[in-house]
DNA sequence: GCGGAATAGTTGAACATTCATTTAAGTTAG
DNA sequence: CTAACTTAAATGAATGTTCAACTATTCCGC
């Protein structure tokens, strides 16, 4: 991979008639960003393929479940649902509607709310999801974890709080 | 984000009857794992929201048009293409017909192969590219890069590469 | 040079995701 | 009480991605 993605580098970024304020990536920012994408797309294609194979489904929609099977009663509003699994409403309505058509959940209105529905995880769902989680664990571990050290992983743990938080505040 | 992602945790895993042969994750390796996801996540979405909103179009369509926008006459054979940009060929070709239609590439008959073709980046495309360039690679280094030290972006490019060489490996 | 395998690329169906819109129900100011 | 606003969720269109055919050409062995 000596490829260079377009203007990461600077090479371009600095002619004499218009200097650009750019902040553009020095080398070995370079080096790290394309190796990250590398990683990322690894990652997430191997579970993404290996989700689809066992258990028929994408990953956003087993973590849905997963989040549904850890909830009280296997019961959740949607609203908290959608947060707590990371999908927008949107998202979750439209995965709502796959995943009770697959009989792996069913929706009930919320009594309190007229508004609201409740997610609940049936036990067909719950089943899916007992058998996908073993190979589900197995693969996250070969694709990252094996690759790592324990030192690796709690820098990598460190990393990862620092953008999500960084995120958050600036 | 106190969520046990389901079986991520060891608590479910071994009853007295049927213990597991799952390597389930550590209590550290859930931690990161989940603090991975977000990272993860968080990047995708916001270099995917910048792009759709700057240039008009998705991560992989801009990394198709870099690849072009760097070959010799910004010219690259269908398959290559795709090779460098890590899409697979039917996500190029699918992608090259809206690239086409937006005017940004070409399409010409490869003369020495006549089942090949070659994709042409076009001036419009460069164009495009060129105005997206600048906060694209902003927004990699505001997501990113600012909230890491230089110690962990070394770190994080050990990390990625041991994931990609342990992947091509194992 | 011919027949079968491999390669380049396209296509369409199925599905996922996003965005904007819509419907229904709750909330609140006056 | 009622009009205006907000929230919960669904919906549909547009777009992107994957997978499994399918077509056209080239390669390879005899």
């Amino acid at each position: 991979m000596n490829v260079q993605l377009f203007r990461y580098s600077r090479h371009m970024s600095s002619t004499r008639t218009a200097p650009s304020r750019t902040r553009w990536l020095s080398t070995d920012e370079q080096a790290t960003w394309r190796s990250f994408l590398a990683m990322q797309k690894r990652i997430r294609e191997t579970l993404e393929r290996q989700l689809q194979q066992d258990a028929g489904m994408p990953m956003t929609y087993y973590v849905i479940l997963a989040m549904l099977s850890e909830a009280p009663e296997r019961t959740m509003r949607m609203t908290e649902l959608a947060a707590i699994a990371g999908t927008s409403q949107s998202q979750l309505s439209h995965a709502a509607t796959r995943l009770e058509d697959a009989g792996w959940i069913e929706r009930r209105r919320c009594l309190d709310d007229k508004r609201g529905y409740l997610a609940v995880l049936t036990d067909a769902g719950f089943e899916v999801l007992s058998k996908a989680a073993p190979s589900h664990v197995e693969t996250v571990r070969s694709v990252l974890f094996d690759a790592l050290d324990p030192d690796q992983v709690a820098q990598l743990k460190d990393i990862a709080d620092a953008v999500t938080s960084h995120a958050a505040t600036g």
